[in-house]
DNA sequence: CCCATTGTAGAACAGATGTTCGCCATAAAG
DNA sequence: CTTTATGGCGAACATCTGTTCTACAATGGG
């Protein structure tokens, strides 16, 4: 990683403040006219530059499609999890699926630092209704993060659906020699 | 000031989204395409609609020059919460001082949205050790997240040094006529 | 001296994008 | 029933804007 030319410091500075008091980044026009350079082609020469030393992200044919990656403080990003729908007593739980699990498609999202999720797919998330769940756990509006999984392994957290009692709750799920034993435990997160 | 339409919310929305995970705004076209809607000037015109409504600024003839103004969506603002030590059975947990709980002072911090924390003061972070926090609720390793507070209403949840068994536990803390309940319960969080 | 490299200029091109305008549908008001 | 307000549609248009191409200059090898 070489060192930045001054004028492509320059760059990177107006990019910022053009994006915090403008609110959207700025064209190429606006980086000549705002540094003081003469010409389109010479800041598409720095920008590309600035890409690929890895200040900055491009979106080719994208107007203003600038994004500036403060690489400093981009270690912790932020992840969307779509809210899917409603956990409660005597109503079965929605049932993730692709679709459902796309984020843009979901009209709320839950967002939360990274270390939440640690990457993980298929997670999303619930909306409590009604305090039934586990003791005081977990409380009326409350937001439960899940994860999808097709095995629950043993000694597992998970939301289990009682059929007898018609209820939804979250149990450490044991199986056991031919039945299965629920353990009344709690969040997983 | 009216109520918006759901489009409107949608807009206001799919923005918001966008502009956080490709940090710049999206074009009217984009909107077409990510609300479902039929044609750019459905679009324009609803965002007329937000900006008069004060929840957007538009630049004119500028490409993707929609700003989100912070009155529509409370950008969600990270917050950072210092790690000031270790709660362990057997040991006394570091009490919090307006010292410790100095966000740059502290070694360790842990980064968090802000509707975890929902603007509270005194938010600090404990990193469990040993597994004989409440139930199975709380594991080697995990972090939880504490208020300091002076006083302990009644049924709330606080973590409590237990003297004969030397250890710190998470309990529902009921004070009645002359001595206390502790309820087993769980977390703040 | 010749050539590759790095940087800069300016202009032309094509695609991205905001704007506008005519037309239609629905519902409430006159 | 007609009028008006609100909301939607689709297409045409004019800019805005990224991309590309040619040309030029300075520099430092080989």
């Amino acid at each position: 990683m070489r060192v930045l030319s001054s004028k492509q410091r320059h760059i990177i500075e107006f990019i910022r403040r053009f994006l915090v008091d403008r609110g959207y980044p700025p064209s190429i026009r606006d980086m000549v006219a705002g540094c003081g350079i003469s010409s389109t082609s010479v800041v598409d020469y720095n920008l590309n530059i600035l890409e690929k030393e890895g200040y900055i992200r491009r979106h080719p044919e994208v107007s203003r499609g600038i994004e500036l990656l403060d690489r400093s403080v981009a270690v912790q990003s932020r992840v969307q999890v779509p809210i899917i729908g409603q956990i409660a007593a005597g109503e079965p739980i929605p049932v993730p699926t692709p679709d459902t699990w796309d984020v843009t498609a979901s009209s709320e999202t839950l967002e939360v630092t990274e270390d939440l999720t640690q990457g993980r797919d298929g997670v999303y998330a619930l909306r409590v209704q009604g305090s039934s769940m586990v003791d005081a756990l977990i409380n009326d509006g409350d937001i439960i993060l899940m994860q999808y999984v097709n095995v629950v392994e043993n000694g597992e957290m998970a939301a289990i659906w009682l059929k007898a009692e018609k209820e939804a709750t979250l149990k450490k799920f044991y199986g056991e020699s031919g039945r299965v034993r629920l353990q009344p435990a709690n969040s997983q997160m």
